[in-house]
DNA sequence: TATTATAGTGATCGAAAGGTCACTTGTCAA
DNA sequence: TTGACAAGTGACCTTTCGATCACTATAATA
């Protein structure tokens, strides 16, 4: 039941400090949004930096997780139809998750003051997913899918187009739907350019 | 004199806010880094938000000026060199000039609170530049040093890259020549793609 | 059942925030 | 020289912030 509220606290943390970032979300807020009063929270936690700290060990055990290890990299696709399926995939997956886009705009917020969150800011939008699609492209080029090249270079001009709609996404969601035709279109004139016919 | 404070005003406003956020930033702070007292604002500026407002008018005019007329469009280049080049020297400006750096991290920081803020950083870091690199394109197609293809597309496929690694040196300046020489690879390695041998 | 640890309450604190106001200083036009 | 006005000062106001503390309710354990 501890554990239970401490979780719920770091929930409503998240969500609020994805609105207003973290100097703009108060604790008052925070506790009344669960149904407690102020003082509330400090049975849970020592301070308000508590919870951020808390709130990015959790970010970053999750971003551990789902990318740290080869073990969730995707299956290399046996087509270029499939490797667009995939991409779509996942790209719905990470706009329309909230979990992920508030952790999106979180870093997005704190990325200037706080260096874990700049770190893992970096991650999140760039390293992390340029590494995963050079995983891939690597093997859709032993596969034959697409031509010879650098993997590397192939994967960031890959993501970091998707990965600037993304963000339009959660600056802007009513956009959603043009990005992600956007995104698809784009994908399709990458294999148009790369892949080998 | 008045107008040169004022000035001197938004001048520190944009330093501060581009650190530590709109909400993060206190006037006292503000006021003494002019070497004043924090009442002495109150004479050009009726709130903190009324600085805000005049901060983000002079941003949208600056942007309006320099992005807004096809005027200041550089000229289409005559070789693919010489795109390379032209493409350098304005990432150098974009990345070292500190009052374009401080305004992305402005309009990075403050996108999900305002939605002026929301609507600029959207210009500045997508629509603007891929519609500035559209038209250059064109050109160089007509030109004949880079293949027909969707203008529009491949500007979107140049721009979004270069705009990452240019949010990567905002966030971790340290990571700038790094990101520079990867740019230039970028691009040479997109010239490489879409021009004409 | 008595004990004890924990979750939650409400009053309160000091600090810091944004903002006001009467006042002084400095500058320029008449 | 003087009057007037803008620029700048310092004391003070109210509100809100994060945080503390004595207290109560609850529920599991000995």
């Amino acid at each position: 039941m501890a554990k239970d509220t401490k979780e719920k606290i770091l929930t409503a943390a998240l969500d609020l400090f994805s609105q207003k970032g973290y100097e703009g979300t108060n604790i008052r807020e925070l506790s009344t949004s669960l149904g407690l009063v102020k003082s509330g929270i400090y049975k849970h936690f020592e301070s308000k930096e508590a919870i951020w700290d808390a709130l990015l060990d959790r970010m970053i055990a999750y971003y551990g997780e789902r990318f740290g290890s080869s073990e969730h990299l995707p299956p290399v696709p046996d087509s270029t139809e499939e490797f667009i399926a995939m991409t779509m995939r996942m790209v719905e997956l990470t706009i329309h998750d909230e979990q992920i886009v508030k952790t999106r705009k979180v870093l997005t917020l704190e990325q200037f003051r706080d260096d874990r969150a700049r770190e893992l800011a970096t991650k999140h939008f760039l390293t992390g997913l340029a590494e995963m699609f050079r995983q891939i492209f690597a093997g859709m080029m032993d596969k034959g899918l697409i031509c010879r090249d650098d993997p590397a270079m192939l994967a960031f001009a890959y993501v970091t187009p998707i990965s600037a709609l993304i963000h339009l996404c959660d600056r802007e969601p009513e956009k959603t739907e043009d990005a992600i035709g956007k995104i698809e279109a784009f994908s399709r004139h990458f294999i148009a350019t790369y892949g080998v016919k």
